[in-house]
DNA sequence: CTCGTTGTTGCATGTTGTTGCACGTTTCAA
DNA sequence: TTGAAACGTGCAACAACATGCAACAACGAG
């Protein structure tokens, strides 16, 4: 069975090659002699295609057609040394949000590992996450009260995410959330790449009395494939130094607190 | 009863391999003929795929199919860790009882991070831990399906406790589960200091086929305030070199298999 | 409008990977 | 010990592949 959208047949070149990478994800494969007769071209374009989007890492070639990539495509540890002095600026101005006594909702990811190592000691705060690396990083430290999101760790993302997850993060109450946030848009709202990561950070606002949205420069007026949420359901947005400042206005006139960071050193 | 894939019959080469590991990894084996059948090749191009996953040493071949490889010990890399050479001796000698595709549910635990650090990587190992610590180091190892248990972290445990984590762990089903040992006494069975650590525990042992535990010499023979569980449910019981004979019998008298750790060198 | 450039496409070429079969060998159980 | 099933190997047929090339459309500069 061979699904054909409607204008599969005659799709540009780049357009064609989204399609094949759409079908690749929802599928987990593609088969080139398929493809070639979805898209009306012959086999060796399909080929060709193939061939580029494996170069970028986005497929991996195999005899007959293309696999998902291997899951190893995470170089997280790598990423999570990257302890960028932007990181941290942006790190240190999302911390002053929050309020001594507060729980807070910490979602995985390298910003908001930054955020957790800022966060005052001996403030009296409840974090609840579901990154194990924020958890640990916040019993070395010491004072504070921890609370961990279980179920099954996506290793792309590095943490928990998925049915079990949501369920947990539904039982309980936060008075901040910070959702690590892939895409965000002052038209559109906030967005993830996964469909299962989009749906916990929804879960993750919808249990907390306000949104911190923390975005370096490229993050800020991206769409990615699965919306978080409406823009309306975050109350403060942290940005870069060198954001763009029409970028900034955008959001402000549409009611969103937005915090600058300051410029870094380098 | 073959289980049957939707799209088995017409998979590209590589992938079949992959379907045919995952049986593997489902079932724990594989039969030739069924595999023929089952993806509509011939026996041949099947005995060819087992061929080259044994070649990679993710199965072992047997006649009329393959099996799930044995586990093979990671060799002893002598990396900086905070792990004294007798905790790594025990953790060499417990990880020996895994095999290939199992799931573990590991305890927290300075000794059970020593035994998770050690373990086989690609034997397609799942593991079910209430400790970020040792979630963090399996993710950063790569190549294991890791489970979070979530809850309330008590610091001093240094993971999930609680009724959360309890009602987690009860969902789950493991083969082998590690519960950290407090102290074990041959004739009243293994304890723990702390009443919640202690249903904890109880519930490991409950969710899993058998259970080992890997005790250091000042443990055998202890006994705590709340007891975890009869001696009848420990199946498994791994010391050091070092540890009393005595000690030994009175455990392998009651039915435990024993498992003495190899002399350390320093 | 014309021309040159660029990018895409399909085709022809030779190469590589995969498959099933034949044949002789090994393994296992009766 | 014997026979059937499973196995390894070599081989030929075939499908998929890479590469080079020419045709063609899209596009911008002159």
């Amino acid at each position: 069975m061979v699904k054909v959208t409607p204008a599969d047949n005659n799709a540009l070149p780049e357009e064609r090659q989204q399609r094949i990478l759409s079908r690749l994800r929802s599928d987990g494969r593609v088969v080139a002699a398929e493809l070639a007769l979805a898209f009306e071209v012959s086999e060796d374009s399909i080929r060709r295609d193939l061939r580029e989007l494996a170069a970028q890492g986005l497929c991996k070639r195999v005899y007959g057609g293309a696999l998902l990539p291997a899951v190893t495509l995470t170089p997280l540890k790598q990423r999570r040394t990257e302890h960028s002095a932007r990181k941290e600026a942006l790190a240190r101005k999302a911390v002053s949000l929050v309020q001594a006594g507060q729980t807070l909702l910490i979602d995985a990811g390298t910003t908001n590992a930054a955020i957790a190592a800022a966060l005052p000691r001996e403030a009296g705060l409840t974090v609840i996450t579901n990154a194990p690396h924020i958890a640990q990083l916040l019993l070395d430290r010491e004072g504070f009260e921890v609370l961990l999101i279980g179920g099954r760790i996506d290793t792309a993302i590095g943490g928990t995410v998925g049915a079990q997850a949501v369920e947990q993060v539904r039982r309980v109450r936060a008075d901040l959330c910070f959702p690590g946030a892939c895409a965000i848009d002052a038209a559109h709202g906030l967005w993830g790449f996964d469909s299962e990561e989009a749906l916990f950070k929804r879960a993750m606002i919808e249990a907390s009395d306000e949104t911190v949205v923390v975005a370096t420069d490229d993050k800020l007026g991206a769409v990615a494939a699965h919306q978080v949420s409406e823009l309306s359901r975050v109350q403060h947005l942290v940005v870069e130094h060198s954001a763009d400042r029409a970028a900034r206005t955008a959001f402000t006139s549409r009611g969103v607190a937005v915090h600058r960071a300051e410029a870094t050193a380098g």
